[in-house]
DNA sequence: GTCATCTTGCGAACTGTTCGCAATTCCGTC
DNA sequence: GACGGAATTGCGAACAGTTCGCAAGATGAC
């Protein structure tokens, strides 16, 4: 097991290898490529961490490209997901969904101070595999799965001793 | 690892004891006792399986002895999460809480068939075992985990086939 | 029985997300 | 380069699950 390193700041040419991944995805499912869905991508890969549709919406204001409508960044998002650029992710927060860059990183899990929110990143090849072994005695193919843990990190806990 | 037992209808006996142990986080709490949250405790712990909220109003309704008002019953579900009758369980379904009755029953996780919806439900130790081990290597306190396995069933794999 | 407090019903409000539609953009074809 | 069918976008309305505020009702300590 280890701990995931942050995730570093994509360079150019990811992004790069990104857009033709998801233009590969658009034309295997027979949609016409748009300026607006490419600048979507592109800003979301950007994004370092977690981001929520707000988020990104505001970020993509910001930047002065484009002033997408939410409607269509919800539009475009599960297309990023379904190509790879893009996963869902930390569902506890009970506030709408969050994503975060899936295009050349590692797979990794969740855990979440319930206290603070924060989020650290982890990877357990040992927890993989169980998991397909049990979809295997099943009878299921699996396709993905959601596992966050959740918990009290340290700072909270020294915090809420004291108060 | 094994497949969870369906869950069995649950005696009156046992309804007693959970009620009991209702009585007593209300009174930790500082609250009263009233006649509407266990009547919403005790159907909710008689139906078997996930349940949305909606469904446990329906059943309170059909019931005859109250009619709650959603409010009230999403007003009362979290107590009885925090007193352990019920759990907080099934998130993937992306339309709303699903709860399921957590007194007297073995932890297990979940594993749903994105295809059909079936859910299967197992306890696998070694993965709570991991989960704990990493939660210590971060520092963190465990207190719950959201842990689902998406997959698709063997029956709509060679369905999907045919098709 | 009284009183403070908790609980409930009710409807309005809120939030994240989806929908329908008209206007626009894309792109293969002429 | 213009044309035309199809995909995309912006917009606001709609939607669903959930929460909130308030007034009326229930509870229990004294």
């Amino acid at each position: 097991m280890h701990k995931i390193k942050p995730a570093q700041t994509i360079s150019s040419a990811a992004i790069g290898r990104a857009l033709d991944q998801l233009r590969t995805v658009v034309k295997q499912r027979g949609l016409k490529s748009s300026a607006v869905r490419e600048t979507v991508a592109e800003v979301a890969l950007r994004r370092p961490g977690h981001f929520s549709v707000d988020d990104l919406v505001s970020d993509l204001r910001s930047s002065g490209v484009i002033d997408a409508h939410p409607a269509t960044v919800y539009r475009v998002l599960p297309l990023l997901v379904e190509a790879g650029l893009l996963q869902l992710t930390l569902i506890s927060t009970g506030d709408g969904a969050r994503y975060e860059r899936a295009f050349e990183r590692e797979h990794h899990d969740h855990l979440v101070c319930t206290s603070c929110g924060k989020v650290v990143e982890f990877c357990f090849e040992a927890i993989e595999l169980l998991q397909r072994d049990i979809c295997e005695r099943f009878g299921f193919e699996l396709t993905g799965h959601i596992h966050e843990l959740l918990g009290v990190c340290k700072e909270c806990r020294t915090t809420d001793a004291v108060t």
